[in-house]
RNA sequence: GGGCUCGUAGCUCAGUUGGCAGAGCGACGGACUUUUAAUCCGUUGGUCCCAGGUUCGAAUCCUGGCGAGCUCACCA
C-alpha cells in the first residue's frame, strides 16, 4: 500500500501553512526534496507588502520541514527587469530619470552605497529578513540570465513561440481583451549592449541547438547577434519567464499577489506554458491579499512616495509580533499594519495568544475538547511566530514579557533609559533570568520607539527637569506637606509601603485624592494626569520627587 | 466583459473534512479606588445577507439573487 499524506493529520498541524504543505505534498508524493519559491522585483524600496510573499513561503517551508521533508527555499530577485518609473521617494531624480528603460541592475545607486540601484534595495531588504529568522537562498536573475543559464529556456520559448502566443491570445480572448499579439510576436525581451536600453527589435536567427538572435536598437542604432548559450542581455518577458523558472527549479509551491491570481492573469497563462512548452507542472499556489498601513500615511506603493519597510515595522514590532501578525492572518485576507494606538491592542492580542499557548491542557467534556483545540492552535501559532521555530512544550514556564502599556509607563519614568526599566522589573522579581531580560529589553526598544515617534501626545510625558512653584491653598499645602514628609523620612520608600500613606493623605481636609493628584502630576510631569502616582514616585525615586514637590511649600 | 474574495454580536473577526453559533474589544452591572483608554469579577448581546435545493441535520455543500471590495484584459 502506498503511504498517503495522512488522512487524519496531527491535530497540532492545523495552521493554514500546514494545509498548504499537505496540498504540496499531495501533488508531489514521490519527491524527496521540495522547492518552494518567492520572487520580487526590487524596482524601488522593498516594502512590507512584498514581505507577505516571503513570510508566506517561509511558513509553508516550516510546515513542510515539520513533516520531515527536505526543503529548498529560493528567493528570486527579479533584478533584470526594466526601470520603468522613478519612485518619488528617491534622491537624485534627474539622474535616475536618465536611466529609464535600462535594467535596474544597470541603474546606479542614487545613494552611492551599492553597485546598482537594484543592489541597494536588495541589500536593505535582505538585511531586515535575518532578524525574523528568514534565511532563503537568494538568486539574482540578472546573473542567471547573463551567464546563459537560461539559454535552453529561451530557446524552447522561441521554438514554440506560436504555442505561447496562442496561450496568451487565448487568455486575452477569454477575458474580453481587445488587443491580440501579432503573428510576428516574439517571447523576447532585452537590453542593448551599447546603450543598455530596452528598445530592441529582435529577429530569430536560429532556434535550434545553436540558438542565436539578432537585434537592432531603435535608440542608438546598435545591432548585434547574440548566442544564447553565451548569455548576455537577453531575457524572457515576465509571463514566459515565470513558468520557465518553475521548470528550471522544479518549484512545488509559490504564492502570488492577487494581481497575478485572476483568470487570464500571469499564473493562469504560466500554468499552460510550463506544461505545453516546458513539460513541467505549476507549483501549488496561494494568492495573497495586500497589506494596508494604518497610522502612517495610507498606501503602499514603491512608485509613489511613502512606503513602509520591514525595517520600519521592526522599530515598533518585535520580530515575533511582526511574524505573528502575518501568521495569524489567512493569506487571502487583507492585513493591516498599524502604527497608531492599535499597536497596543496588537501587542495585547499577541500576549493573550502567548498565555493561551503556555496554559495547562484542558481536560474532560466536550467543551474542554474545544478549548484544547484552541490551545494547540495557539501553540502552533506561537511556534510559527517564533524566530527559531521552537515549539511551546506543555508545562514549560512562560518567559516574562512586560505589558506594552505598563512598560511604556516605566520607560517614560526612566526617561527612556532601558537599563533603568530593566532594573525596575528585576526589583519587582518579574525578570528572573537572561531570557526574561532579553525579551524585556527587546520589547522596551520597540515601546520606546513607538512613544517617541507615533504615540499620541496624550500618551507622552517627561519628568520635569527643573522644579516649578505653584501657589497653594492651605489644604493643598497640608496634603502636599504630608506627602513630602513621608518622602523625607524615607526617600527610598517602596511602593507597597507608600500606598497606605496615600489613603490617609487627605484626612481632615476638604480635599480628596482626586482633587489633589492633578497638583502632584503638574509638579512632577507638567500634566494634569499621569501614571499611578505611587508607581511614579517610587520609580523615579523619593529624592528626585522631593526636589520637584517641595519648592511650592516655600 | 472575465475572474477572485468577502457578507456571522454594536465593532474587528474565529468557526479546517456538515453535528449544541464563539473570541477579543465595546456596552451594561458590580468590586477596587492605587487615575494615561488601570485592574478584577459578572451580565448582555446574533433572521450566520436573501431565496431555493441536497441532507436525519447546513453558518458550512449546490443553484440563483442582493450588497461590498479587489483584480485581469498594458508591463512586470
Amino acid at each position: 500500500m502506498e503511504t498517503k499524506v495522512s488522512n487524519a493529520p496531527d491535530p497540532y498541524l492545523s495552521h493554514w501553512a500546514d494545509a498548504a504543505a499537505t496540498k504540496t505534498l499531495a501533488a508531489h508524493p514521490e519527491a524527496t526534496r521540495v522547492t518552494v519559491a518567492a520572487g520580487i522585483t526590487p524596482s524601488g524600496v522593498v516594502h512590507i507588502g512584498n514581505f507577505r510573499e516571503v513570510i508566506t513561503v517561509d511558513l509553508v517551508a516550516r510546515a513542510l520541514r515539520d513533516r520531515g521533508v527536505d526543503v529548498r527555499f529560493i528567493y528570486s530577485w527579479d533584478d533584470f527587469d526594466v526601470f520603468r518609473k522613478v519612485p518619488k521617494n528617491m534622491p537624485k531624480q534627474a539622474l535616475l530619470a536618465e536611466h529609464l528603460g535600462r535594467s535596474i541592475v544597470d541603474v546606479p545607486d542614487p545613494y552611492g552605497e551599492h553597485d546598482s540601484y537594484a543592489s541597494h534595495h536588495i541589500a536593505a531588504f535582505e538585511g531586515s529578513l535575518a532578524p525574523l529568522g528568514i534565511h532563503p537562498e537568494f538568486i539574482r536573475q540578472s546573473r542567471r540570465y547573463r551567464a546563459g543559464e537560461y539559454a535552453d529556456g529561451i530557446r524552447r520559448a522561441l521554438a514554440q513561440r506560436d504555442t505561447i502566443r496562442d496561450i496568451l491570445n487565448d487568455a486575452r480572448e477569454r477575458t474580453g481583451a481587445r488587443s491580440r499579439l501579432p503573428d510576428d510576436w516574439l517571447p523576447l525581451y532585452g537590453f542593448c549592449d551599447a546603450c543598455k536600453r530596452d528598445t530592441l527589435e529582435f529577429t530569430v536567427l536560429d532556434d535550434g541547438d545553436d540558438a542565436r538572435v539578432g537585434y537592432k536598437c531603435t535608440s542608438c542604432g546598435h545591432a548585434a547577434e547574440v548566442e544564447l548559450a553565451r548569455g548576455g542581455n537577453i531575457k524572457l518577458p515576465w509571463r514566459v519567464d515565470w513558468p520557465m523558472r518553475w521548470a528550471a527549479e522544479q518549484v512545488a509551491f509559490e504564492p502570488g499577489g492577487k494581481d497575478h491570481s485572476s483568470a487570464g492573469g500571469s499564473y493562469d497563462t504560466a500554468q499552460h506554458i510550463v506544461r505545453d512548452v516546458y513539460g513541467g507542472w505549476a507549483p501549488e499556489y496561494v494568492g495573497y491579499d495586500f497589506v494596508r498601513v494604518k497610522g502612517r500615511g495610507g498606501k503602499i506603493s514603491s512608485s509613489s512616495g511613502d512606503v513602509v519597510t520591514v525595517a520600519d515595522c521592526l522599530q515598533i514590532y518585535e520580530p515575533e509580533v511582526l511574524r505573528w501578525i502575518f501568521v495569524g492572518t489567512r493569506p487571502n485576507r487583507e492585513l493591516q499594519i498599524s502604527f497608531d494606538l492599535d499597536v497596543i491592542k496588537l501587542y495585547e492580542d499577541y500576549d493573550r495568544t502567548r498565555r493561551l499557548a503556555y496554559s495547562a491542557p484542558a481536560e474532560g467534556g466536550k467543551k474542554a475538547e474545544r478549548a484544547e483545540k484552541k490551545r494547540l492552535a495557539a501553540q502552533r501559532t506561537m511556534q510559527l511566530s517564533s524566530v527559531d521555530h521552537r515549539r511551546v512544550e506543555d508545562g514549560a514556564r512562560m518567559p516574562f514579557q512586560p505589558q506594552f502599556r505598563h512598560l511604556s509607563m516605566i520607560l517614560q519614568i526612566h526617561d527612556g533609559d532601558i537599563d533603568g526599566a530593566l532594573h525596575y522589573y528585576e526589583q519587582t522579581g518579574e525578570i528572573t533570568d537572561d531570557e526574561d531580560r532579553r525579551l524585556c529589553r527587546q520589547r522596551a526598544r520597540c515601546v520606546w520607539n513607538w512613544i517617541e515617534r507615533y504615540a499620541p501626545p496624550d500618551f507622552r510625558y517627561r519628568i520635569r527637569e527643573a522644579p516649578i512653584t505653584r501657589a497653594l491653598t492651605p489644604d493643598q499645602a497640608t496634603v502636599l506637606g504630608r506627602l513630602v514628609a513621608v518622602l523625607r523620612a524615607r526617600p527610598d520608600i517602596d511602593e507597597p509601603s507608600l500606598i497606605p500613606h496615600m489613603k490617609t493623605l487627605c484626612d481632615d481636609t476638604e480635599l480628596s485624592n482626586k482633587d489633589f493628584f492633578p497638583l502632584a502630576y503638574d509638579l512632577l510631569i507638567d500634566r494634569p494626569k499621569g501614571p499611578k502616582l505611587t508607581t511614579l514616585v517610587t520609580t523615579m525615586g523619593g529624592a528626585r520627587a522631593l526636589a520637584l514637590l517641595s519648592p511650592s511649600l516655600g
